[in-house]
DNA sequence: AAATGAACCGAAAAGGCTTTCAGAAAGCTA
DNA sequence: TAGCTTTCTGAAAGCCTTTTCGGTTCATTT
């Protein structure tokens, strides 16, 4: 006995099949699947059947080719490892999932040249926008103006004020996660923070001295830049507690800062949050409710940051361009590592 | 003046305009722009300068209608958040990326729904074959064998044997792990890991007591079961070091379990390596380099696993179906947190 | 019974590319 | 010069779908 034309046959079924299947021509099938009203309802009936026996789905590649969009934008990352990209991506797939569109992912490793050939890359396959994630806040390069589609900067801010970009506000985490130290009744507030090349540390640092000028204070010191490691945490706790032993709460550039901070702080018979009250920044969860006391830190919203990325590409392939630097709010999350002073 | 037909104008150069700039025909400039050998040097080099010059790329959906095969794959990963998608995703682009091959990234989120809903997105879409990434190393249900693409399992393999799935060999990771810690001239060890509903951690004590066994040798104690958290690891050592002080290593399921191992060795009094020496599993930079001293930890090579399931996948698109599950080696990378026995 | 209208259906073109095949041009031999 | 090969070039078909528009069928009206 002859195989019946199951779905493992070696083409997949076209429109041409379910046709002949069904016994009406290709034009009428399609209208049929498509929902067009030109369709008696018996026969649109016997198409649909016809498709679900040979489990027909559309060539989305002839769809595309027709209709001059293809349902695809590319997601350009330069740093897949970093755990800034993932959750931008998956902001970003969750806002297209939902509807038709499909994701190709592009990884440049941080090479131009490479980033380069992707854009054409995936220009060549036609996508209808790329979304460009970067890995820290620092403004990256513009892809140009000339590219035929719509482009819009994750995290990573271009340079050119004509492009659109959508990147947290990293002042205002600052400023909100010294509000939060101030409503815990801490006066005496030190800011131990990363590599002061990032743009990060320094809008965070940033808007921490701005918030603290508001309420009449000051930091205790300077801030402490260094690196993003639990080592520079450690090292720069042991310094802050030798000068500024009056210290009562100690705001982290990084959650990885933030539990070097704490290690140090226990060793020295300091109690978290009692004596001091210890906060980071990323939300990175591995860390936060791994640390003794769970660390308090602020999150970037970074699912966000990606979600309205995939919604201003989309708005954008509509036709309504926007430009600019659009920052989103963070928002602090409160676990064990402060409370107010009793 | 007019504005030149440049990139930016409204829709991409096609074949078409590249001919008539070139003034050949279209199968011409096909021919010229594809190395193909029936065309004069110097018409050839007149069409190529007319591609540049309309900054024309040819479209791939036009080209992968024709062919059959579109040069793309589709990434289904369960789990993106999780640490183990995303160097075998990595791996998988890696392999790929060189050549002409673009990928497609779903997310099915752990829902078996979402999941079917990518799947057929993508085979809509004729992808040329799939790769299914999984979060953890337990079996999952196979997307059956009536699919028109072929299909690679990486990370967690398929239920079905008939399926082709790469994994990491968790049995040989425990085997070396402990083989390490013999050649530091270690004999009291006990092995803390941690949820046993994770084939992982049974397979990881499986070697573990293999390679004890063929020493001659036993754990100390049983296995300790958890979770995979600092907090298991700290509570399982405190009982650890009351029930067997002799111990003079300790085997952790994962590095999270062996940062708080190590917590406890320190506060106890314990130097790490000199007393007990430990080791984690997955080799994660943020906890093994950032714990006192480093971590020595077992990497599973999971981008290697990503670019063999690649490559696994490119052959089977060749026609060179595999089946079966397919192990690859993991390697102990050493760090201070293990050394010889004075 | 003839005419009108509505409801359906199908032929054909379009979209951009590759490939085949036939025809044109040029170079060579006898 | 006629006939042959060699080298290029271009027309056209095909990939799969959607959409337009003209044609067919059938029920209804006069």
């Amino acid at each position: 006995m002859p195989q019946a034309a199951g779905p493992s046959r070696s083409h997949p079924a076209t429109l041409g099949d379910v046709a002949r299947l069904a016994g009406v021509s290709i034009a009428t099938a399609s209208k049929a699947l498509n929902g067009r009203s030109q369709v008696r309802a018996e026969t649109r009936q016997r198409v649909i059947e016809a498709a679900e026996r040979l489990s027909f789905r559309p060539n989305q590649l002839a769809r595309g080719l027709l209709a001059g969009r293809t349902g695809t934008v590319g997601l350009l990352t330069s740093d897949l490892e970093g755990r800034f990209s993932i959750p931008i991506l998956m902001g970003a797939e969750d806002a297209f999932g939902a509807g038709e569109v499909a994701v190709f992912l592009c990884d440049a490793r941080g090479d131009a040249i490479r980033e380069q050939h992707h854009v054409r890359a995936l220009l060549g396959r036609r996508v209808d926008g790329l979304i460009v994630v970067g890995s820290r806040t620092d403004p990256r390069p513009s892809l140009g103006r000339e590219l035929p589609v719509p482009v819009v900067y994750a995290y990573a801010p271009s340079d050119d004020p004509d492009d659109l970009s959508i990147v947290p506000d990293n002042v205002d985490a600052g400023r909100i996660a010294v509000q939060h130290l101030l409503a815990c009744g801490r006066t005496r507030i030190a800011h131990i923070t990363g590599d002061p090349g990032y743009l990060a540390a320094r809008e965070r640092a940033e808007g921490t001295r701005a918030a603290l000028a508001d309420a009449g204070l000051a930091l205790v010191g300077e801030p402490r830049f260094g690196a993003w490691s639990e080592g520079w945490g450690r090292a720069a706790t042991a310094l802050l507690l030798d000068q500024h032993p009056e210290v009562d709460a100690v705001l982290c550039g990084s959650d990885q800062i933030a539990r070097g901070v704490m290690d140090v702080l226990r060793e020295r018979g300091h109690r978290v949050p009692e004596d001091v009250a210890v906060m980071g920044f990323d939300n990175w969860q591995v860390l936060t409710s791994a640390s003794r006391p769970p660390l308090t830190s602020v999150d970037m919203n970074l699912e966000q940051v990606g979600r309205a990325a995939a919604h201003a590409l989309f708005t954008a392939i509509g036709g309504a361009r926007r430009s600019g630097v659009e920052t989103l709010p963070c928002r602090v999350v409160i676990r064990g590592s402060t409370a107010p002073l009793s």
